[in-house]
DNA sequence: AAATTAAGTGTGTGCGTACACAAATTAAAA
DNA sequence: TTTTAATTTGTGTACGCACACACTTAATTT
């Protein structure tokens, strides 16, 4: 019954030899005879061992340096969700002695990321997280990674060419299907559909452009009624915005409005509420406080959660659990696409991690 | 740069006593004097102490044991999933010295509860995770467990009379009030809405009833539009089952069925697929390979996600950090209201625990 | 005054692993 | 055969905390 867990001192004992033996075998870092390396893996096959992960920790204890390079929180209420998770996950290994130091470039100038992205490889760190959502920019940053080796998580946006530990982030077509979708329903007559891509400084494209053809490609396969849908991009800075927002607006067969950016997302339903089209369908994206207060009056009707938080801190996770656990990390972590909406809004806002 | 993290001998040090005081202090289990006690605190209140958690837990290095009570997940898919919990979580802490020991009570059988949790209660475990589907069978034997000071976490099932350390579960009223919502959305005429209660044993009607108090209360407060809401309490074993429902698909003014059990989500949803009613909206419970094959079919139009694996393993996780690293637990976790879709269901079912 | 009890304090060891370093063995060179 | 080098193996210590136990000093009791 009081079955010990099986210890390295002994397999030692088992195989006749020392635990520094032992150890060596474990590790294959070799100077073992070929004798003495029989006798341990002889044993090990035998045996189910399986390491004390907090002896181990304990016994390496390394304080590990993690940089979490990512756009300034206070540029954008997306990305201070974001960084929301990082100091969670601050507070939480702090206690194990790893220190996670935020990177943080303008959201809005591609040079801000390099020179940032390049402070992070100076200051060479243990592991990188990474929101790569410059692509160009990126690539020569993540063969310097490449080449020193160290070991970075990306999120929120992929990068194919990167070899990361881990993505982490969505499937963006199967997120424009989803809103695609809860346009779609109880939708029983013909009209037009807008799909905005509204931004401040459009480099997100493709990402945007990936939600669209998930969009478009779910009313091709599986509406009956024949949509008009039509896409607009537009940039909030440009002085013609507003009257072109409004003229879509105007548009007495409109019938939905399908937003890809969570800050957008808040414009669009600002303008929505404004004048007051209440029986236009809107979905948008992420918890933005903005965006909440209007999918409780009901100008939006759903929103799908991208949970920037959850993203942050899950990658901070991965990377921990790499370096200190020894625990391998698989290479996507492609999350829920979360359907928000006025009568489950609360059960996402009041619990805590999930 | 090198700044190490403070630590109990460094308390010592500064304090100008030795370790053994300092920890007398930090567990204040007395035998200190009032000179030492007040220097050790002073020293205390200047630093920032954290304890180091591997080495804590290291140190204290206990064996401990858990039981896990809940039903046979053989004779149910629901619980089946709640099990996989329970798995996943004896290989995720094995490694810590954590063995999870489940006792697995019938379904349909009060007795057996009973039974097993005496089972459960002579075990002594260290702490106690258990799902207590049966009230008044259930209120015995927490007393039992609170006079021994066996800390136990419930899940699925609130008892508010218990003093659980957390309660894991969903708000069932506001979840009724989603199935509703989602049961709404686009539903422009009048029409009856059947409200299914669909059981083997009806020994959850609480539980069951709950959900329509949500659902009825949403169309109250929000529809303009008046539906005619009947709701159903069928018995699966009950001979006149089959035809009572059949009746119920014929009405033509027919426009949505709620079903408030899981399993009852996948009974409902055969009948409506054979009897090819497609206009009818469906709204069900949980992701059982059952439903989400009708909801990939178009049967079902959403489900209601309860996630009993997660909350068997969270609520585990939970008794883990609160024996092992003395974390305090919430008095009560509530899981979101996810909504899954015929396009969000990959989402959900292809990654790994969120 | 000696013996007992109590209160307060410090030392030491264990937890299981990792790694440095010394010791032992073997092989090669002088 | 002795010396040197190379290889293999074992020992010891650190990691930070918890806890047992021994020790000191002061307060009682005999």
């Amino acid at each position: 019954m009081a079955l010990k867990n099986i210890r390295i001192k002994d397999i030692a004992k088992l195989a006749g030899v020392s635990v520094g033996t032992v150890d060596r075998v474990l590790h294959n870092r070799g100077r073992v005879s070929d004798e003495a390396l029989k006798k341990v893996t002889s044993v090990m096959e035998q045996i189910d061992y399986k390491p004390n992960l907090i002896a181990r920790t304990l016994g390496t204890n390394k304080n590990y340096h993690i940089a979490a390079l990512l756009p300034d929180p206070n540029s954008d209420p997306y990305w201070s969700q974001a960084n929301t998770g990082i100091i969670a996950s601050q507070l939480e290994w702090e206690q194990y002695g790893i220190r996670i130091e935020p990177f943080l470039f303008d959201l809005f100038d591609k040079e801000s990321f390099q020179r940032l992205a390049k402070k992070v490889y100076e200051a060479n760190p243990d592991a990188i997280l990474v929101a790569p959502i410059f692509y160009h920019e990126a690539l020569p940053i993540f063969e310097l990674f490449n080449e020193s080796g160290i070991p970075y998580v990306l999120f929120n946006t992929n990068i194919p060419e990167a070899r990361p530990l881990t993505f982490i982030g969505q499937n963006l077509y199967q997120s424009g299907r989803v809103g695609a979708e809860l346009m779609h329903i109880g939708q029983h007559h013909s009209g037009t559909l807008a799909v905005l891509h509204i931004d401040e400084d459009i480099h997100e494209s493709v990402h945007l452009l990936e939600k669209e053809r998930g969009f478009r490609a779910y009313f091709k396969e599986k509406s009956k009624i024949d949509f008009n849908i039509v896409d607009f991009t537009l940039n909030v800075k440009d002085p013609t915005f507003s009257d072109r927002l409004k003229t879509l607006l105007d548009d007495p067969t409109l019938k939905g409005i399908f937003v890809s950016t969570s800050k957008g997302t808040a414009v669009a339903a600002s303008f929505l509420a404004q004048f007051g089209k209440r029986e236009i369908r809107m979905v948008g994206y992420d918890m933005l406080d903005e965006n909440l207060k209007y999918l409780r009056q009901g100008t939006i009707d759903f929103l799908i959660n991208q949970n920037p938080k959850r993203q942050a801190s899950l990658g901070i996770s991965h990377l921990v659990n790499y370096l200190m656990f020894k625990k391998g990390a698989p290479d996507t972590d492609l999350f829920p696409l979360e359907v928000i909406t006025q009568q489950n809004i609360d059960s996402y806002t009041g619990s805590g991690i999930h």
